[in-house]
DNA sequence: TGTACATCAGTGAACGCGCGTTCACTGATGTAC
DNA sequence: TGTACATCAGTGAACGCGCGTTCACTGATGTAC
């Protein structure tokens, strides 16, 4: 609405430094997002984000709550591409391997944000003692959770044997994802890379039902 | 043998210094390998270590396969663990439940050289392109990929089943050390941990052989 | 067995750099009367 | 509707720091004759 340049006042930085760290951290990773970078790339003095963050930290970790939750949203909408008309165990059994693909997918095609996106709590370097797990439940994680909940419901995965599968399935695909982005896995073909990660995650869920 | 006190020339600053790293890495991980402060642990100029490294990424990575070589020690030390009276089946999977086990333990019990042995290839920022994956096979690796032939030979996994079982073990297994180690499972009760470890490992054992 | 000399393995000082953060400030905005 | 003034959101300069690396050097070691 209003003129393009702004002189003092700039509209809003808060936004706009979160933008600017996920197109840093796109390139670069968590390493990129600088406090004098971040400052530097939105035209503004370092000191101007200590008007709309305690320090470095709390900027990273706002940029890193963005990341998460493109994440999140990667992995839901390759949950809700799975069709309603499918029979409930097939349409429940191929969002799970949609929650895992998706995972897995966007690690890969941007390890950048993935990178941030599991940065999310303790920062190298903070005092606070662990806090629990529960406390610590993210929105991928709670895709995850329902998505499991869902093959139970269709009756393919047993409530005894739905416990704790959830960190089976994280591991093996966070995994998967580690080593695709920063492992031995790095830099294989699309194709191959696309092939072994269905292989892998099938591989997990078969594991949940013998 | 010699007098305590070695003046000028230190004796073997490079062992020296990879020691140091070892030392200093188990608490701060890769972090904490400034070349500063692995000089000044050592009680030794910077430059010093010009003389057997050509740069700070060179003594980097020679700790780090230090590391990576404790992770196989304890990896193989788990399987061998296994009695050999057992019957082939049996043993076959016990000594594939251990390297994963052993991975594991390694990664919760020594964080800091864990994170350095999972560096190795590429620090960020190295030039190199992306070598192929079989250049990279490190020892860890080898011993999965025995263990798994170990169970074809027992007749417990088809030699279909056998293709490219090593990456979803690998990721399963290294997700969950990174999760134990980095996420969300970060701080839980050792007891806990365990099980839940065992329980994880089988779900991708048994996932193999549907 | 002793000496001359090349080589080796360290020292000491300095380089340039970029970082996060703090201080005192000033221009712009919005609100009360 | 206009003005006074508090508050807000930036600037500009400087801080101290520790880093990796380079340079010219010197003391110790080992080898040839």
């Amino acid at each position: 609405m209003g003129g393009e340049t702004r002189a003092y006042h700039h509209g809003d930085l808060r936004a706009a430094l979160v933008e600017a760290g996920l197109r840093l951290a796109r390139e670069g990773g968590a390493a990129a997002l600088g406090l004098r970078e971040l400052t530097r790339s939105v035209g503004v003095t370092p000191n101007a984000a200590y008007r709309h963050f305690a320090d470095r930290r709390a900027l990273v970790l706002a940029v890193a709550a963005a990341a998460q939750d493109r994440l999140a949203h990667a992995m839901l909408d390759r949950m809700n591409a799975v069709p309603d008309d499918a029979n409930p165990a097939e349409r429940a059994l191929q969002r799970l391997r949609g929650v895992g693909l998706g995972y897995i997918h966007f690690a890969i095609s941007e390890p950048g944000w993935f990178e941030l996106a599991i940065l999310t709590q303790d920062e190298p370097g903070d005092g606070e003692p662990p806090p629990t797990v529960e406390d610590r439940v993210a929105p991928p994680y709670q895709l995850l959770l329902d998505a499991l909940d869902g093959m139970v419901d269709a009756g393919i995965l047993t409530p005894a044997r739905r416990t704790d599968a959830e960190w089976a399935c994280w591991s093996t695909v966070h995994g998967f994802a580690d080593l695709a982005t920063r492992g031995p896995l790095q830099g294989l073909e699309p194709a191959v890379m696309d092939r072994l990660a269905a292989h892998v995650v099938d591989t997990i869920i078969s594991g949940l039902q013998p």
